[in-house]
DNA sequence: TCTGATCGTCAGTGGTACTGACAATCAGCT
DNA sequence: AGCTGATTGTCAGTACCACTGACGATCAGA
């Protein structure tokens, strides 16, 4: 294969499939959309489970907390809690210790919706993987995270200042 | 509150790196990122690499082949192409055996830029790897495409129907 | 020739994420 | 105490990407 004219003429079309970004996109989209269709009788998505579970983790969580635990602006945590509230799932209160902050809590709800909405996105997962054996799954899943954790150092154990930008 | 309830209380705060959709969502904005840093000095940003990657195989191309390929939609290539236009990186002229459709092309220019892009990417693909070990990543590269071909059965090879919806 | 489909295009919509600003509040300093 | 700067939540504005729906031009088949 080595008729080539300079650099540029690969002879056959390029596939897509060799670059990392078409294949990240697409398999995220193609999750999202098994897990949205799967949330979506409970009245969620995948963006907004991903908050639930943050918050179902116990301890009360202020709303920058939860943006930062998901990788998001603060300024979007503002309508999806917004979404959640009138849903009944999520409460806001003022946080005694420090009146700038909302404590935000899982309603009665909101644990309800969460503990279905977990079987739920298991599953979705579980068909998303359906196509590789679970060792390749488990694989995948100890890659991303390290690809990911080199990006943000510190995001999710420690109260790190959150390298913006 | 049942200590130890059933499903809904963890006990340590969840952490999102569990969940797959957000590894791959986050892992492709790194990757985005550095990708769209290495090629801007050539004036283009990853999506349009995607795009000359598919009109340097050579073949005369429509707008829609190259959309089908990258996997976008046709009226989002328009704008694509646009702007590739403009500078000069490629060309559309009517097919001669069909003139509904555009063929694109790369002009010279289009070609020195892909061939610099080409490495600026391999660089940035790189740089994103680091992290892991070549097995690793290979391994990474070879489970998200047997993810995205189970979703999309036919799209590189043949002239599928383009399963939509 | 007439009908239905295809390709490129454009307008409009929805969703997401950002910046910049603001009021309220906190913390450190004098 | 008072002042100053930073933080939190909020909102408005902007940008981008992808989609739907429509349209003219064109092709293919009856």
């Amino acid at each position: 294969m080595h008729r080539m004219a300079t650099v540029s003429t690969p002879a056959a079309a390029a596939d897509p499939h060799d670059v990392l970004g078409y294949l990240l996109k697409h398999a995220n989209q193609r999750l999202a959309a098994l897990t949205d269709a799967a949330l979506a009788p409970l009245g969620i998505d995948g963006k907004d489970f991903g908050a639930l579970r943050v918050l179902a983790g116990g301890e009360p969580t202020s709303q920058l907390q939860v943006a930062q635990r998901l990788g998001v602006d603060r300024t979007t945590m503002v309508a999806l809690l917004d979404a959640l509230e009138r849903k009944g799932i999520v409460a806001r209160r003022p946080d005694p210790a420090d009146r700038r902050r909302n404590i935000v809590e899982l309603t009665e709800q909101g644990h309800e919706t969460f503990a279905r909405a977990r079987v739920e996105h298991a599953g979705a997962e579980g068909r998303f993987l359906a196509a590789i054996d679970p060792d390749a799954a488990a694989q995948l899943r100890r890659t991303l995270r390290a690809l990911v954790e080199r990006a943000e150092p510190g995001t999710p154990p420690g109260p790190g200042p959150a390298p913006r930008g």
